[in-house]
This record gives C-alpha cells, structure tokens and sequence, in this order.
DNA sequence: TATGAATGAGAGTTCATTCAT
DNA sequence: GATGAATGAACTCTCATTCAT
C-alpha cells in the first residue's frame, strides 16, 4: 500500500505533532544538518515509523513543505479576489495578510528563507520557482490594475515597479519573522499595522506623481 | 606559541591560497556542509596543519569572515566621504559600488547571504550586527543629510526611510549575485546600471514629493 | 491451534500462489537477502497473515524446501524402478529426467545451488544431506548393477565413480540452469538431448580409447 | 592521496590481519550478509579506518577478490609452463596443485563458491568470468597438446573434454574445500593424492575398458 | 482470522578532530 | 612545523517481527 497514505490515515493530532515537529527542525538546522534521530526522539515514535510515512528524509521534506506553498499562497488570492478597485488598499492588504501568515507560520517562513539562499535544498528550484511565479503574477496583475484605471503613472516600467514592490514586500516580511535579524537598529518596533502603512505610504508617492 | 600566529608567518600566496580555497568551500556548501577534507584535498596540505592554524572549522571560519568584513565596508566609507551634496546621485553611486563588491567577490557575498538565514553560522549574531549597523550608520547620514538639505521631505520617517532603501538595496544586490534565484521573472536581464538608475529614480519620486 | 493448520486450511489456490512467490523470492535472492516485504506486496496479502501461517522467516523457508525436497525425489524413483537393464541407456535417462526438472522447476533448484555453499540457510545441513543422500543411493545402485551385469570393469572404485558420475551430473544441471554462468565457454550452446548422450559416450569410453 | 595507499603503506601483518578477518566474514555470510560492525569489531579498529582504506563494502571486497584472483591463477600458470609432455601427469598435477590452494585459502575458494550461485556479489561477472576463462583456456591447452602429441583420441569433441574435466575438476576441489558438504557419503575420506590420481585413471581408461 | 502500523536493533557511511611520527 | 592515519559519534535507512484492532 502507498506509505504516504499510512501517514494520512494517522489520528489529526498526531499528523500535526510530526510535521509540527519536523518543520521545527529544518527550520532550525536546514535541511542536512536537520536531524531524523532529533525529531523522532522529540516526538517519541520509532525511526522506522518516520520511514514508513515518507520514505526517507527527501520525502518528509517534500511533503512538508509542498503542503506549507499552497497555504502561502492562500492570503493572495483572497486579495486578488477581493473586488475592490483600490490599488493601494490592496498592497497595504497584501502587505499585512502575508505578514499574518508568516507570523503563525514562522517556522514554515524561516524554511523558505534558507532555501532561497542554500542552494542544498531537495527540489529547490522547482519550490522557489512556484512561489516566486505565484508572487510575481499576483502584483503584476495589480500593477497593471491600478495603471489601468489611472491610479498609477501610465509610464511605469512594469518589470521595474513588480521588482521593487516584491523587494520592499520581502523585507517587510522578514523583519517580521526572523527575530535574531533586529539588532536594534530598523523599525522593527512599531507594530505591523503601521510598518504597512507607512511601506504603502511610501511606495503611493513614488509610484504616482509623474516626473518632471 | 599562539598557533594562528603561525598561519600569518606563512608566505602570502599560501595564505591567500589557503583562505581562498576555504572561503569558495563555505560559499557553496555554508557552514555544516562544507568539508574540511575537501579543502585540504583541494590544497595539497595536510589535515593536520588547518587545524594547527586555526584550531577547529570554527576557527578557520571565524578568521576567514572577520577578514572579509572590513573588506565588506570599504565601499560605503568611500562613498560617504564624498562631498558631493546630492542625495540621489551618492544612492545610486552606493548601489553601484555595493555591486561592483559583490561581483567581484561572489564567494563573501553568498557566505553572507547564507549565513543571514541560517542561525547555525558561528558567530553569526556578531559579524551580522557589524554590518547592519555600518549599512545603518551609512544610509542613516544620508537621509539625515538629504533632509537637512533640503532635498527630502521633512516628514519623512528616518527609520522607515532608512528600511525601506535598505530592502531595496539588499534585493538589488542579490539579483546580480544569486544566480539561480531569478526564473525568468524580474527585471534580471538589464544591465547593473540601468537598474541602479531605474531604483533611484523610483526612489526620487516616493521620498520628494509631499503628501496631499 | 496449530496456525500452519491455518495455512494448509486455505483455498488451494491461495497456497499455491503464496508459496510459488516466496519460492521466486527466496531463489531470486537467497535466504538473508530475500524480503518478506517484497513477497507479501506481491500477492497482496497483509504481513502478519504470512507470520501467522509460518511463525516467521524462516518457518516459511522450512516449510517450502521441505515440499519442495520430495518433488526432486521424484525423477530419480522413477529412472530407478525402470526395468532396463542398460546402464548407459538409464544414466542417459537420468540426465534427460533431472534436467526436464530443473527446467521445469528453475526457482526449486536454484534455492537449492544457492544453499549448496551458502552456510546460512535454515535446515541446510538437513536438507542437503537428504538430497545427497538420495542421489548416491540411486547412483550407486545403478552402479553396482552395471558392474554385477558385467557392462562395468570389475575393478571400478565405487565411490570414486559414483562421486564423479555425480560431479557431472551436477554440471550438467547447472550449465542448462544457471544462464548467466555461461559466459561463452564451454558447450552450452547445445540442446540437452545432445549434451545428455555426449556425456553419456564419454563416460562410456573414456577419453584414451577409440570408439569402434 | 589515494586512500587504497594509505591501506598499502600499513604494516604488513596488520594488513594480513584485517584482510584475512575480512575474507572470513564474507567467507562466511557472503557479501550483504557480511558486517562490517563484525570485522572491525573483530580486528579491534575503527569502523572509520576500514572505509578510508577501501572506501566502502563494495571497495574492501573487490580488493579483497581482485587480490585473491591473480593468486588463483599461479597455480595453472606453473603447470602450463612447465615442459612435460604427458597429458596425464600434468592433469594430475592440476589437480593437485589446485587442490593444495584451495585447502591453503580454503576462505577464498568459499567466496568463490558463493559467488558462483548468488547473483548479488558486486563485479560477479566480472570476476567469474575472468577465473572460468582462465580455466577453459589452459585446460583447451592441455586437451589440444594431448591431441596433437597423440595421447587423446583425435575424434574428441574438445568442447565436450574441456567441459567435463572441468566438471571433475570444481567437483574434486569442492570435495576438499567445504567441509559441511560430505555427509557420510562420497569418497572425501580419502586423501588428496589418491583422489587425485585416481580421477586422473578414471579419466585416462573411461568406464568400460579394463585397464592393463 | 486478517490486518498493517509500530518497533528498534543493526546496517553502511561520513567527517571533524586528535596525536604519534 | 608538517603530516596523515586513526578515531568514533552521529548520520540515514532497512526489515523481520509484534500486536492492538
């Protein structure tokens, strides 16, 4: 029988504990320095068992974060969805819908960042390729929204504008979620609401009064 | 005798060899998965000697960074001691020797990359802190220049500002540094200096003009 | 009760088809390397029902082997109860009928070469001592009576003969069993009937001698 | 440095010793049953000492085998050489020179049979290939010499003649080699030199003509 | 009776580190 | 000072066996 359908039979709360458990470690570690022994001793269930679900460490971790893309991408279609016309309502949405997400997610958020930097990660191209498609897609659509209904500056080069906000939408998300990056400099103390508001703010000058 | 004084008795080329071949080591496999057999393999030495220098990987990797550190700096001292007054003219001059840097020393550069999201880099909370707070410091004077000159808005908010030129700056970086991150999405095809002056004049726009 | 009364209690088919897989397994593998996992994902049966039915590994081994032993009885009883009182004309037969068996029962009879140098199996010294002594009955009877009826010199040494009519039987089995041990030497290339009457002349006239 | 030298440059005992309790391991359980936990644990090493020297399971025992193979061979090549005439005799010699090697490694010549009948050695073919070669062609050697000097009936089918020597031959050194083989049965109580010079007779006068 | 999830000892393998030469 | 052989803890992974359902 299919292994992985032994994994999906398990109780719910036991399904959670494990990927609960082993999103932890590669967070912590990466994933070759992530530890099978360290994650099955923590959860108290045999190795082999650990095996049987997902058939070497590979697969937990495809599993694992497979399951965690589709969820990232949940907050920008419930934006993109979203009817309303204004451009600017909808970044500063995005802005704090991802930033809910990462913040309930840290672990699964502190994974992506590994990998984008780590080139060791199993499927990592074809993982990093996914999200960033779906990000690009979902701003590039905005973009085009509020140049077409006149709330942006028709001459914005389209790559260029996508490219910034994404670069300003990273580190909003990072200085949320990855603590030991604050060292007291930053404004990493004012609250989400307001960092979002202010990144809109900002970006609502640069992208709409024309140049002379 | 202090065994790292040993290492710097050593004739320059070998001790230019030896931290280039582990420095090309920890770009390409970070910190864990980088092998120490491979290096001395690479080398032509003997195991035994790398731990004479620098007493354990910890310590090889330790002298390593912190020697590439202060190289990390150079550009921004340069640039700071400038006199021109113009704002914009010293961003863009800084987002060009910044990538100059890190064209031109790949390997430092994906090391810190690497070591920003992996937390199991030794001495990572250390040699990350001194250089975000020469980036902050930096970029810190330049608003505050900007502003009291009268070219920035008054009510612009330092530490958002500050933020804000900082992603921009570390994403501008990355897109001519990591090869691999860029899947046919971004403005990645133009040249250094065409996206230098694209991101300035972007920034002009969202930090000069005052609210309504 | 009894759980090999389980198994013998089961539709005649499904026994049949539970054996022959772990026949396939246990000759495509070997005793240690053959893998109850494999046999039981072949027929589609749960694990602890073959456990149940055989105690363990090697239970199912035994019980197997055993049923098989009396099978590669068989061709020799009936070689053995022929009237014929040709010596050369039975041993040719019994070439003939223990290759058909071979061919016929190719799993059977490579467990057996298997167990032959392999000190591991389970019951070998058992087995092997029944099987061995089976063939030098039967070998030694047809001999003594070619050398009673005068078709054999007087002065044979029996055990020396038996043993080497016996070395090339053994031969003669595996070269038309075994296929990759043929690796372009020796006269595999010929039909069994062939190979089976020219062992038969050789033995008849030896190698010095001319045939009339 | 090319690890093999590092197991090359060990004192000589030491290296008999971990070869010598290498070869019984898989003399005795074959290749994957054979533990390297076993070996080392018997020599008093490190586990991580054996790797460095072979570099893996598969590297220990081809090194083991491949070395075992040439010494195989002496035996052949000293009869081939040397300038006796007389088919017999150098048969005889054959055998017992064969004979005297395969008691010497009686481990070796385990290997050998193992590997014979299971599929699962690494570089079987290979290694198989290259001993029944070197076999065929120094009996076909012996068989065409016996020929031409007249010694061999011309008629032969030296096919057929190389075939079954060899058959005597693996049977008669099988016989002395695997001592959990003879069963009370077979002529195995004799000693070398009769068994030898007897096959060598059987051989020389066939069954059936009487000798003079 | 039949099931298949859980187990855990043991497998092969790696690699930073030590130390006698 | 330089060497590289030796170490052993830790790694991922396998599989016969058990037992609650």
């Amino acid at each position: 029988m299919n292994p992985q359908k032994t994994f999906e039979n398990l109780p719910d709360e036991k399904r959670q504990r494990i990927l609960s458990e082993a999103t932890r470690e590669f967070a912590d570690h990466g994933y070759h320095q992530a530890s099978i022994n360290t994650i099955v001793n923590k959860l108290g269930i045999a190795k082999g068992s650990l095996f049987k679900y997902f058939g070497n460490k590979q697969g937990l971790f495809e599993y694992l974060f497979g399951d965690a893309i589709s969820q990232f991408k949940q907050p920008l279609k419930a934006i993109r969805d979203t009817d309303s016309g204004d451009f600017f309502q909808r970044i500063e949405k995005s802005f704090l819908a991802s930033g809910a997400f990462t913040q309930s997610h840290p672990h699964l958020y502190r994974i992506y960042l590994k990998m984008l930097f780590n080139e060791n990660f199993p499927l990592r191209e074809k993982f990093l390729t996914e999200i960033r498609r779906a990000h690009d897609k979902f701003l590039r659509q905005l973009v085009e929204d509020g140049i077409a209904s006149g709330q942006l500056r028709k001459d914005l080069d389209i790559d260029i504008t996508v490219f910034t906000i994404h670069s300003i939408f990273d580190r909003f998300l990072q200085s949320h979620t990855v603590p030991t990056l604050d060292h007291g400099v930053g404004p990493s103390g004012q609250s989400l609401e307001d960092l979002a508001q202010a990144m809109t703010d900002l970006l609502r000058h640069g992208l709409t009064e024309s140049p002379n």
